[in-house]
DNA sequence: ATTAGATTGGACCGTTCAGTCCAGTTCTTG
DNA sequence: CAAGAACTGGACTGAACGGTCCAATCTAAT
């Protein structure tokens, strides 16, 4: 029943309700976040909700699949672009400053979804797993570009260590939400960075 | 109008209440969890529930109390018998080995809660920030042990690093959460010790 | 044993919310 | 321009949920 719309007229309206459905979600969470609210901001009706999405699972999902998409795509040109560790630490600093802008209020939105989400959406739950492992993987290309530099060891396992900057990154957004103190990221991510450079080749003796 | 209860029964009733919801939101989260359904497990009626709380927010800041006893009580003797490297990778395969035991579907409830609520609820929130301090500060003082033993350099910011700790702990639980698997936890947490390692104080040369 | 207060059962209420339905309008295409 | 398809507005429905209420029962201390 529910379709890809086949107007122009019809795409602006799914992206409307899309749109206005991500920024809710993000600051309210999904739960707290009503199909009516989101139909009163999109300026659009029941109806045409209806028309592109078989229930409100299918716009959460649809949601998860809009953040990706702008996150780590946004993502990928400022990480394709750090091959120092002052770079490296320049873009930590700006997670931080943006956090620091929005008061420590959103957090990550994948982050947030996933601990909302993984318990009671299976569906959900994979779009998530697979949104982390792309955002990964543009960490360990980045991790890689770091290594041919010589930045890092040879042998330094760049996956793992992707995975685990990650983790960092996730852990001090949470912890920053909930204190509303961007200082807990900023350790956080300076620890990640420790961590990089403990992995930096032996200086020659 | 709600009040403790003043008798062994009434101690009781309360108790299964709030052991039932902890439950039930530990493996739901707050929002799908209905009081009905907390009161069928709990064995109790909605006039006890209310009795005892004023609404849901008490019941679910009863829920993060007891929660964060639980935790940070139960990891406090774990935490005090760590002074070496070996046993602190010990308490890691520990984390990681529960995990895998509840196939990752929990986390951390604390983390769970956090960031479910700390948009939503603000009491809920301020409590959830001084249940993370009190499980920071168990980190901080079994750092300083580490340092004492000369394991870490004098100079080492172990209350930051703490933090830099918990984070890395939060991120890897929901990383494995999400992916069901548990060895993004163990990759963050080998992360978080590689880091810790690299402020041991530097070999003579 | 009496009695005041603590506790309990569960019917009931009002609201909110996801989801349905259909009549009406606008687009597109031959 | 005709006709079918795409799209839209919004009233409506049924269920779930948080919360109220009051009569009944239990407890503890006199």
């Amino acid at each position: 029943m529910p379709e890809e719309p086949k107007t122009a007229r019809g795409r602006r309206t799914r992206e409307r309700i899309v749109a206005s459905a991500a920024g809710l979600i993000e600051r309210q969470g999904v739960e707290a976040t009503s199909l009516d609210q989101v139909l009163t901001e999109a300026e659009a009706s029941k109806s045409q909700l209806y028309h592109y999405f078989a229930d409100k699972q299918a716009l959460v999902r649809a949601v998860i699949a809009w953040q990706t998409a702008s996150l780590v795509g946004g993502m990928a040109e400022r990480l394709a672009q750090i091959d120092s560790w002052a770079a490296l630490e320049a873009w930590f600093e700006a997670l931080v400053a943006h956090q620091e802008a929005l008061n420590c209020r959103v957090g990550c939105p994948i982050g947030s979804l996933a601990a909302e989400l993984a318990d009671t959406d299976e569906a959900a739950r994979q779009d998530l797993a697979r949104s982390f492992d792309g955002w990964a993987a543009q960490l360990h290309t980045m991790l890689d570009r770091l290594r041919e530099r010589g930045l890092l060891r040879p042998d330094a396992d760049t996956a793992q260590s992707a995975y685990a900057v990650l983790a960092t990154i996730q852990g001090g957004l949470l912890l920053a939400k909930t204190t509303r103190d961007p200082q807990r990221l900023r350790i956080a991510l300076a620890a990640a960075g420790g961590y990089l450079r403990s992995l930096a080749p032996a200086p020659r003796v």
